[in-house]
DNA sequence: TATTACATGTCGACC
DNA sequence: GGTCGACGTGTAATA
């Protein structure tokens, strides 16, 4: 990894055009190739960047001011001209182990497709990801009664993820062997609003412990 | 701005929960107090981070070893435990002038509403940024048979924006003094599941290249 | 403060 | 390579 700090000015062209007039900035060049220029704020974001893979050439301008042209194949294009360095230096860091997470949504999701009965007591999963021409829904059961029950499965449930729902169900109801179809969101919390909304589509919310979902023991899991 | 290059372990509790386990990476702390762990690969996003406002403080281990615990009013919390730090070095980049834009969606609507005649032969554009109480919708029109138009652009069209013009609609009928209103979907490509959609909903889609709509010259320009 | 829509979003999964 | 949906999305504008 390359760090660089310099006054320097920066266009960008591809999909905008975008300029840096001239200031004290740090230039950051990974080992996959990738830049990236950073203010001393505005978060992990950089003004400008070029992901990898794409083109270094280092030149100098007529007043002899280095300059970098870095390209890619996709006609993006971004100029760093430097007006002063200050500091450069490079550092062998290796490769990554990487990230491990926890908690998103496809955990939940394959928490909850093992133990539909979290859900409701009497529903049973038909499948999960379950296509239609607007997407897949995450769960797909029957009820008791044999009814289709759609269920969207969120980290944190907002209008957004009604919406959905309300899109996959319309698409739902066009085939004659599932109708009727009816709607569970299931989230760890639900925002009021969505709710609101869940409640005028006809919708059951169902907030959910993940904590409390994944303790459960191996042998409490139904599989399928 | 203070950069470390270190052999660390990182910890992240918030959102979800996170590790990363140890290995040489770039700690970036900018002058607003924000934090950012990279490796050297992966574009422009940090593995870790801490947006500002957060407390960072600098501890020191069981066994000696420097430990950063960062923390927000919002319950998240990132520890950074340092094994070895090979480089620690501050600069001073002062305030940014910040980054000049342009080509978003923006000047797209702009060129729309100077020639509406691109979406539709017989389009005359009543105004932009049509106020709803929900929020205001790109471009209104009135067809030749003198019926009202409402026009949602993206730069890219996609499912979302498709809801955002139902919603709009679903407003302006409301008004007598509008209704009917048709619905227009305009941007430069529409994916296929958001022209499923429009068509449920009884839009038109429109896609629109922006190069040659930008080419044309100002006096082919109509002003409103 | 909370909600909404935009982003050079990025990223991964799947087709 | 294209499309689609999730993301610790971040971010700005707006109410």
């Amino acid at each position: 990894m390359r760090l660089v700090i310099a006054r320097c000015t920066v266009d960008y062209e591809g999909r905008l055009t975008a300029r840096l007039p001239s200031a004290v900035r740090l230039v950051m060049v990974k080992a996959d190739g990738c830049v990236a220029i950073h203010a001393d704020g505005g978060a992990y974001k950089p003004l400008n960047w070029m992901v990898a893979p794409n083109i270094l050439v280092e030149a100098r301008d007529d007043d002899g001011s280095p300059t970098w042209t870095v390209s890619n194949g996709k006609g993006e294009r971004l100029v760093i001209r430097f007006d002063e360095v200050l500091s450069d230096s490079s550092h062998e860091l290796g490769t990554d182990p990487g990230l491990e997470k926890d908690g998103v949504e496809a955990e939940l999701q394959a928490l909850l497709a093992a133990r539909p009965d979290v859900i409701g007591d009497d529903l049973v999963l038909v499948r999960r990801e379950y296509p239609t021409d607007i997407g897949p829904i995450d769960l797909l059961c029957r009820d008791g009664s044999g009814a289709t029950v759609a269920i969207e499965v969120k980290r944190r449930g907002e209008i957004d993820g009604v919406e959905q729902l309300t899109r996959y169900i319309a698409r739902l109801e066009l085939d004659p062997g599932l109708r009727p179809v009816r709607g569970v969101f299931v989230a760890q919390s639900i925002t009021p609003q969505a709710k609101v909304l869940a409640g005028d589509r006809g919708f059951r919310c169902v907030e959910i412990d993940y904590e409390v979902l994944k303790g459960m023991r191996p042998e409490d899991l139904r599989l399928f």
